[in-house]
Parts: C-alpha cells; sequence; structure tokens
DNA sequence: GTGGTCTAGACCACC
DNA sequence: GTGGTCTAGACCACT
C-alpha cells in the first residue's frame, strides 16, 4: 500500500507527498481518516521521522491534511480546489513537457489520451464529478 | 527565443535541454541547423560554459544533436524515436502526478485535453504525421 | 459565542485564555459572574479538562478570574491594570512585527487605524473610560 | 545587526525570518543583495545551517528572497503585495489580540497609534509610498 | 563555492 | 501519546 524507493532519484519526502495525494484522490483515505503519525509511518517506510514530517508539513501547506496538536493528522474535510493561476500555469508547462518527451519516445497521441482515461478511472473518476 | 530562469528549480542545463527540444519539435531548429557555439550560448543565455557543455553533452546522448570536431554542433539529420520501456514507464508515472496536482487544482479532464491539442499544433503537428 | 478550532497553530489553552480576555473586555463577561465550570467547559468545547484547567489557572495567576474553594469560578472585580514594563515591551514588539505583516499583505496605514478603532468600538469603548 | 536570542520562546527560525523582514522593509536590505550564505549565517549566529535554510525556504516562499542555484540567496527584485484575505484576516485576528493585552497592560489607544506612527518611520515610511 | 536532502538523536510543549 | 524545533554531521547536485 505505501511504497517508497531509497533509491529514486525524487527525494522520499516528495513521494511521501505524491503517494498520499493518490490515496486521497482514489479514495483510499477519505476525509477525516487519521493518517499513520509521524513516527508509525517512519518506521514503517523506514525512513527518518524528520524526512515524514517533512512530507506532512507540505501536505498541510497545500491544505491536504490537518493536524491536531497532540492528536495527530488527519485527511481534510474541505479539499477546497483553490484556482491558483501560477500553480496552474506550472502544470501546463509540466504537460506541455511531458508531451515532448512523449513525442520523442514514440508514444502516440492517442496513448496518452488512453491513459489519462484510465487515470481517471483509477482515481474513481475525480475528474466527473 | 532561448529564455532561461535562473530562479527556477530546474537547473539551468535541463532548462536548456527542454528548451533545445522544443525548438526542434516545433521546426524552429531543423535537422542539420547549426547551434550557436558553448561560449556564444553561454554569454547569451548568462551562465557558465560548464552549464552549457553539461546540456550539449546530453543533448547528444540522447541523439538530438552531433558535434563535428572543429565544425560546431548541429541538430541531427535522423532522430530515432526509440520505444524504450523504462523511458515509457516514467513517462506515463509524470502523467499520473500531473492529473492528480491538476485535479487538486481544479483544472478539468477537458482542459487538459485542449492544451494537448493545442500543444500539438505548437509542435507542427508532431504526433499527427 | 465560544469558539474554539483545533486545527489551528496557536494551542488550545491559549484560545481559551484569549477568548476569555475578549469576552471580559466586551463586557459579555462581568466582574463577579461565574464562568462554566472546567468540566461544563471542557465538554463544551471538546478538549481535555486538563487543557481547560491550565487555561483557568493562568487566568487566575493574571487577576483575572478568582476560584472560590467549592463555590466555582468567577470573574475578577477588580482587574489592576498593572504597568509591567517587561510585558509592554512585548506587546510593542508584537506591534512592530504586526505592522512589517500587515505592510508585506499589503494593508494600508489607514486600514489598521480603522480596525483599531472599530475594535475600541467592540470593546465597549475600554480604552477611553 | 542580526542579533538572535537562543533562549526567547520564539524559534530561531522564526527570529531570523522576522529580522530579514525589517532589515528588508527598513532598506537596509535591498531588492538584488546578497545574503549570507546559510554556512556563513549560521556561523554569525551560532545556530546550525539546517536551522538558517528553514528560515530562508520560507522567506523564499513568501516571495521575499530569491535562491540561484549555485549561486547564493538574494532579496526579490520584485515584492508583489498580494493581497491574500486569509493573511489578512489573519492579520487582524493578531491586532485584535495586541488591543486587548495593551488594553489590560494600561496601555493607551493614543500610545500605541504613537507607536504605529514611528515604527512607520522608520520602516523609512513605508506605508505611504 | 552554493543550497537540497537525509539521518540520528535530542528536548520540548501540548493533549 | 502527538508533532515542533534544533543540533551535528553526512552526501549530493548544481554553478
Amino acid at each position: 500500500m505505501f511504497e517508497i524507493d531509497p533509491r529514486s532519484a525524487t527525494p522520499i519526502y516528495e513521494q511521501i507527498i505524491k503517494k498520499m495525494k493518490e490515496l486521497c484522490i482514489k479514495g483510499v483515505l477519505k476525509p477525516g481518516d487519521k493518517l499513520p503519525s509521524v513516527r508509525e509511518m517512519s518506521s514503517m517506510i523506514i525512513a527518518n521521522p524528520n524526512t515524514v514530517s517533512k512530507a506532512y508539513k507540505e501536505l498541510e501547506r497545500e491544505g491536504l491534511i490537518e493536524t491536531m496538536r497532540g492528536r495527530g493528522t488527519f485527511v481534510s474535510k474541505m479539499v477546497q480546489k483553490k484556482l491558483d493561476e501560477e500553480k496552474i500555469e506550472i502544470i501546463k508547462e509540466e504537460l506541455r513537457q511531458i508531451m515532448i518527451d512523449a513525442f520523442y519516445a514514440g508514444i502516440s497521441f492517442e496513448q496518452i489520451y488512453q491513459w489519462m482515461k484510465d487515470m481517471n478511472n483509477e482515481f474513481a473518476n475525480a475528474f466527473h464529478k
């Protein structure tokens, strides 16, 4: 369920953030659910508590999770999808880069579109609710 | 034409690589075209020559450009789109991450698809040739 | 009337203290009024009794409330405004910090002054008696 | 010029942030100026590099400073005072709390207003430009 | 040289 | 029990 690759080029804390977002969007983690404590998680994935803490703080800053002092960390009830112009521009640029990489890797336009549809399915059709 | 952002989180040498690929796919740079020399480029974008050199070497390794000793660096004639399973898997993972980020940024599925089509247009319909 | 935010970065016991002071200065709580017991309050705001107790003790130490053994806790009759040099210096530093934050948040000097006047009104003109 | 109190209740990294903002608003640090490197600063104030780094990152997130990879950290040229509703509400609440504390400390309304004007002077009249 | 990431281990406040 | 802060020291990528 929670796999982290310590050898990967992407930092561990980022892997945690990504995994968490994925679990939330897939509905595995629901609003109000308690997350493993920093120490629990750090021993689960064999990482330093500070590293987990860093991931949790970033997720909190983004509004996906909330920490209740002395009680633990929970999935937020209100995930307000705020339209941040700057953020949108960044995502668009990332998409452009992927399209370029995909082209050079010989991936077809249709293949990408198919992947997108598959992913939306995986995400419990999050995009069409 | 060649904008680099020294403040960006993505390394300068990577920005150069990306920009190069984009110019190639858009048709601004055509096979056989001569690239600015490392020194020219480094003074153009105000970067360390080593940084530019690193980008050129990586582009050469990927087969997009070729260095002719004593004559300069040129866009390759044959850009072989090699189907590298590993590379494809990486791109798919990146796409998944973009889909997740897009969801939380409030971007719609249709918006993403529209962007993709626009980009293909920008890229001289590279995907449908 | 008595809202506590368990998600806030400021500790719950501190939130209670602040809220109490606010209710006193606004005249909602008057000298001699009985406060909810620790247990009542803790169930009202869904907090640990120890947390409420800590807040009450601090308020008593500051002289705002008094505990009558066996009878309960009451708002003090004499709130002596003691001029503590150290305390004043702290408040001045806090004000300086707010001014800096306000500047970077794009808040105008006049806006701050207006807020101050509004708050004095809220506080039953406590400052001008 | 850069005094940090390791015994203070406010975390060192926060003290750095506050000091930095103050130096910027006072004009001691000007847009484009280079900041001491993380290591320099950490030895200057006798703190751990990680602690300084944390402060720098937060300042960067807030847009006051920018880091140029491998070159160092600089005061931003564009300090866009973005009107963040949430942030403004927080500042207003902090101001309310200060007013309450000031009242109980026996500080007069006029005294606070005078302080504000003095501070604006200190800040090179930042509020009235 | 610069900052970014990570670990190990410590102490503290809050609940 | 929880997370927040800090230190010491390490390794790495980028310029």
